[in-house]
DNA sequence: ATGCACCCTGTAGTAACTATAGGGTCAAGC
DNA sequence: GCTTGACCCTATAGTTACTACAGGGTGCAT
């Protein structure tokens, strides 16, 4: 199969797909006469193994690191399981961030528009301070960017 | 105050305080005879502002927006309040995404790590589809990587 | 005068793609 | 037989929000 029906069967794009072969997650396919890559099963199902993972926001390294784990079926589940549990772990943490998160935003937006920017609640609660609380900068919640809040 | 002053005072590093400077979220300081950065009050408490934003989960692009908005203290509060509710809203479904995500996994983890790979419920469970859920890619989960499960 | 901590600029690297430029291939229709 | 359009190829640059150099200057104490 062709990269642009492996893209659709998987709901992948492209770019996405090369992307992969070239950071050593997805073997290289045979090429037909028209240097095409030309795909079997096997990729797909690799490539929906990856995909999922991403869903499930594992890192293209873990992911990796499952594959290979997951290559040699004679290894114990262990391996694979701690991987999976550090990713719970960290999951857990982030919903618990992110829940305080939440809690502070609807706070700050009890300040209903219909004053102005000189008494708004919001701004001046994003002024006050309450910042290097526990000393460290790359604590708390970070890496979870480009959430559409423009 | 030096670069190095307001970076402690605000539980940022310096690299950082001039990238902000570059993406000109932070005005540009006076220098000293050295060409040393002098910062004043009125920096310390802007970078705070975006030290709290960006904590919070806003974008550099949404921070920039909202320190626009509030340079400007007769504006009405309103286009500050769709900001930060669009956030507000973008978090909500981000806890939602990580819950179903986290039930998934923790149901994925009852494979005890006793068997070998061959037989793991781990790999089954990320080698099965489900994936193309809704036909787009760019839904779900996304944007949080890094959260150190390796 | 020599060390050390701090400051400067400019560039490259990170993660995981996405987009663009500049081309080649294939099947269909006129 | 030739063009049109959808697809494919490689290689490179852009994205976000920083972080980490490299290579050099400054200020103060010993």
């Amino acid at each position: 199969m062709k990269i642009g029906e492996l893209a659709k069967a998987t709901g992948t794009k492209v770019e996405t797909i090369r992307y992969y072969e070239g950071a050593g997650l997805l073997p290289q396919p045979a090429r037909t006469q028209a240097n095409y890559r030309d795909y079997e099963l096997s990729h797909l199902e690799r490539l929906m193994f990856i995909r999922r993972s991403r869903d499930l926001g594992f890192t293209l390294k873990s992911v990796r690191e499952l594959l290979t784990l997951a290559d040699d079926s004679a290894e114990p589940c262990g391996a694979i399981d701690e991987v999976a549990s550090a990713h719970l772990l960290a999951v857990e943490q982030k919903i618990a961030d992110l829940t305080a998160l939440r809690d502070e935003l609807s706070l700050m937006l009890q300040c209903s528009g219909d004053g102005t920017v000189g008494d708004c609640r919001i701004i001046s609660s994003l002024a006050s301070r309450s910042l290097p609380q526990s000393g460290d900068q790359a604590s708390g919640v970070q890496g979870w960017q480009e959430m559409g809040a423009e």
